[in-house]
This record gives structure tokens, sequence and C-alpha cells, in this order.
DNA sequence: ATTATGACTGAAG
DNA sequence: ACTTCAGCCATAA
């Protein structure tokens, strides 16, 4: 696994259950600004049964970037972690920064 | 080398 | 709040 990959994977795995965070955020606090797409990139090829919150990761909009199927179990993920959701996918009130902008 | 494509972003209108 | 658009950067064609 390389560099890049490794940091990625903590820095999601620092999302405290009940909060998300953004791809942005996500790269730039794991040492990558620029990376974003990249992240996202990773989130996709993540095998099955991964132990990584993965669903915890948003765009900076505040929505679920996936469509149809996907962004219902993403939602649904989130639901379960008691995070409101619109049915579109937008989340509120529960964003995480590891600064505080 | 060039083009197209993304679980992306921020600024501008 | 919504749309357009220019940056962004590795990958695949």
């Amino acid at each position: 696994m390389d560099d890049f990959a490794s940091q990625i994977y903590s820095q999601v795995h620092q999302i405290p259950y009940g909060k998300v965070s953004t791809y942005g955020d996500i790269a730039r606090f794991a040492g990558y600004p620029g990376y974003a797409r990249h992240v996202g990139r990773l989130m996709g090829s993540l095998p099955e049964g991964s132990a990584l919150p993965w669903h915890r990761v948003i765009n900076a909009k505040g929505e679920i970037s996936l469509k149809g199927e996907d962004l219902v179990r993403q939602r649904n993920k989130l639901l379960e972690e008691g995070i409101e959701v619109s049915q579109a996918g937008k989340i509120r009130l529960a964003r995480y920064r590891w600064d505080g902008r």
C-alpha cells in the first residue's frame, strides 16, 4: 500500500461516530492538499467488508456524492448513526472539523 | 503526447 | 439556492 493511501485511510478512520467530513478536508489534513478527487477514488475502490467508515465522507457542499442505490446505502449508514440526511442526500449539523473554520 | 473522466472545490454570476 | 466554469491530478484510452 502506498503512502498516500495509508495517510488517507488513517485520516478517514479518525472521523468520530455520528459525524462526517469532506473529501477536501481529509486530503488536506492527511498532507495532500488538492487531492480531493483521489480520496473519492480510493473510497470507491474499497474492499466490500472494509472497517473504514467511508460513509462518513461527503462532499464540500454537505451532501452525498453517490447516486441511486449507492446513495441510499450511504444514507442508511448515516441514519443508523443518528445523522440527519434528507432524501436527496443533504447532511444537517454533523460536520467534523480538525481545525475549526 | 493528447483527451476524457471522476465518491472534488471554490469563486462568480 | 442554482448553474457555470475554471482549477485540480492520477488513470485509462
